[in-house]
RNA sequence: GUCCCCAUCGUUCAAUGGUUAGGACACCGCCCUUUCACGGCGGUAAUACGGGUUCGAAUCCCGUUGGGGACACCA
């Protein structure tokens, strides 16, 4: 049983060399990972994108994906496509469809994954654990890495009381000589243990970023990283190291705030005597206040665009604007080619397959300017025929599954069938937002209906997106902080649908989706809280 | 707090030791137009600061400041 598996590793089997998987060749690539150009032709390029499936497929996952995509493409090379599904407690079973059809959306099309299968599976990391287990058997072995028998609260207390010494949260190395009869003991009585890298005390882990050159991190900056936890899964750190180098992936271009981590993985390399990939850490995407794009502040569900009606070669070109890449013509190709100006922005995923160049990326995390995106798309939507924009109507915002999902709620509200529109028009708009007259109830203030908005907000994020879910968790909050069940489903109905009346309001949201709905609940709230701090 | 990364208009990208620091989005104005858009024309707007190096610095070096990321049995 892979949820204990830990227990069952017997130090005996541990063997003295790497556990280099199955019968593949030996990985020759990338001798000399600090001569990037002179090893480029040696092995295929091989690059992965690894989502987890905890949520919405996110907005980061395409950017990064779609980098990805061009680097293989441009060099003959193989894309794949990884589930980094070794956290079950964030694990979200609808996530992982998700993510296949987001991208199929995007037209980032990958050459192995779960679904495609390849001759280095399985793609699955939950499909795994055995790998992971035989590998940190070695670390165990030749002494690169070592049991921890502290419970997750001592660890909790012993960071808190680091943070509150001013002293960097760090683990406190107890256990990291421990003697073996202790070890033994532990291990009788069955304690629960994670096993831990062990960073070398002393001395500095120097790698290679392609973007920034050698980044230098000192050991005493390094922590006893856990690889392996006490329900047996890996961690990322394990995990992914041990499945790039087994997948032969040859560069790893991920998001800059792995850069931190990256002494982890090379140290792990080193202790399993593998050629270390390639690192380009690509510049973050922000939200406008500059911080790491996040979904209280902005949009980040790719299903959000989709179902927004953002066509797939927008916000892919919108992607590859961020942190530059493409080159903008010069004077002479818009003299030659007729362009207009502006088309310098405007481009194809063939045109960046064609022109894009990482050497060019810029380093400031970009902030991901929905303004611009939706000029972008507007763009593409004028460029249409009108058959196709028709047509795009029709597959998307005016769907026939749309409308005959929308169609009961209000056959029996209506009486003429122009009434239709009257009825449902905001499950075909943007945005609604509802005047304070419509949301406020009689008994309750502005900050009072704004504070428990934000509530309901949480309970949609945190509940199973289905009625018979929401609605026990919205009644069950109504009740905590006193609300009426009229107030509580009232204020939610102004906010998302933008009147008194609505059809079934639950029913509704069903319809108008999970990403949508919270989208739209976020922009009511940051919307008055800005016009609340206006004010005063 | 510690470590790491970053720094050109409000935003996003150009200028890779020599330009009046350029384009796009946004904003403003004008034109087109029954309206609103679209489109056209024009405009406001930036090298964070301080030291070096150099004949010459947005560009190279150092410092300061500012921003961001990481510091989990999450990825």
């Amino acid at each position: 049983m892979i949820g204990c598996a830990c227990n069952g590793i017997d130090p005996r089997l541990a063997r003295s060399e790497p556990p280099e998987s199955r019968s593949l060749p030996s990985c020759t690539i990338n001798a000399e990972p600090l001569m990037t150009t002179s090893t480029e032709s040696a092995a295929p390029i091989r690059v992965r994108i690894a989502p987890s499936p905890t949520g919405d497929p996110h907005v980061g996952t395409a950017y990064i994906g779609l980098l990805n995509f061009i680097y293989a493409r441009q060099r003959g090379g193989q894309f794949v496509l990884r589930i980094e599904d070794t956290d079950r407690a964030r694990f979200v079973a609808t996530s992982e469809q998700m993510i296949f059809d987001s991208l199929h959306w995007l037209g980032l099309e990958w050459d192995e994954g779960p679904d495609v299968g390849g001759p280095y599976g399985p793609y699955r990391q939950s499909e795994r654990t055995e790998i992971y287990r035989e590998h940190v058997e070695f670390l165990l072995a030749s002494g690169h890495a070592y049991r921890s028998f502290e419970t997750a609260e001592e660890l909790d207390a012993m960071r808190k009381s680091q943070i509150a010494a001013k002293l960097p949260p760090r683990y406190n190395g107890a256990h990291r000589e421990l003697p073996q009869v202790q070890i033994d003991a532990f291990l009788a009585e069955d304690r629960p243990y994670v096993i831990r890298l062990k960073v070398p005390v002393e001395g500095e882990t120097i790698f290679r970023d392609e973007l920034r050159g050698n980044v230098t991190f000192s050991h005493n900056n390094v922590d006893d990283q856990v690889l392996m936890k006490s329900d047996g899964f890996p961690t990322y750190h394990l995990a992914n190291v041990v499945d790039d180098h087994l997948m032969r992936i040859t560069d790893v271009i991920r998001a800059e705030e792995w850069i931190s981590s990256t002494p982890k993985h090379v140290l792990l390399y080193r202790a399993f005597g593998w050629d270390i990939p390639r690192f380009w850490h690509m510049p973050l995407l922000r939200n406008l206040d500059k911080s790491k794009i996040s979904k209280r502040k902005n949009p980040v569900s790719l299903i959000y665009y989709r179902e927004s009606g953002f066509l797939p070669q927008a916000l892919l070109n919108f992607l590859g604007l961020m942190g530059g890449g493409m080159a903008q013509p010069t004077e002479q190709e818009i003299v030659s080619k007729g362009m207009n100006v502006k088309e310098g922005d405007i481009f194809s995923l063939s045109d960046m397959l064609e022109k894009f160049d990482f050497r060019r990326i810029s380093l400031g995390g970009p902030v991901f300017d929905l303004t611009k995106l939706k000029w972008l798309n507007g763009e593409y939507l004028r460029a249409l025929s009108s058959e196709k924009f028709f047509d795009a109507l029709r597959a998307t915002i005016f769907s026939d599954d749309y409308l005959r999902r929308i169609a009961p709620l209000v056959q029996t509200r209506i009486e003429t069938l122009a009434q239709f529109g009257d009825m449902t028009d905001f499950f075909f708009k943007d945005d609604v937002m509802p005047a304070p007259e419509v949301f406020i109830p009689k008994k309750h203030t502005l900050e009072e209906t704004l504070a428990f908005a934000a509530e309901q907000l949480t309970v949609l994020e945190a509940t199973v997106f289905a009625v018979e879910d929401l609605e026990p968790a919205l009644k069950q909050l109504g009740v905590e902080k006193e609300w009426s069940v009229k107030d509580n489903f009232m204020l939610l109905r102004a906010i998302l649908t933008g009147k008194i009346a609505s059809p079934p309001l639950l029913e509704s949201l069903m319809v108008f989706g999970k990403a949508r709905s919270l989208d739209r609940m976020r922009r009511f709230l940051d919307t008055q809280k800005r016009q609340a701090n206006s004010r005063h």
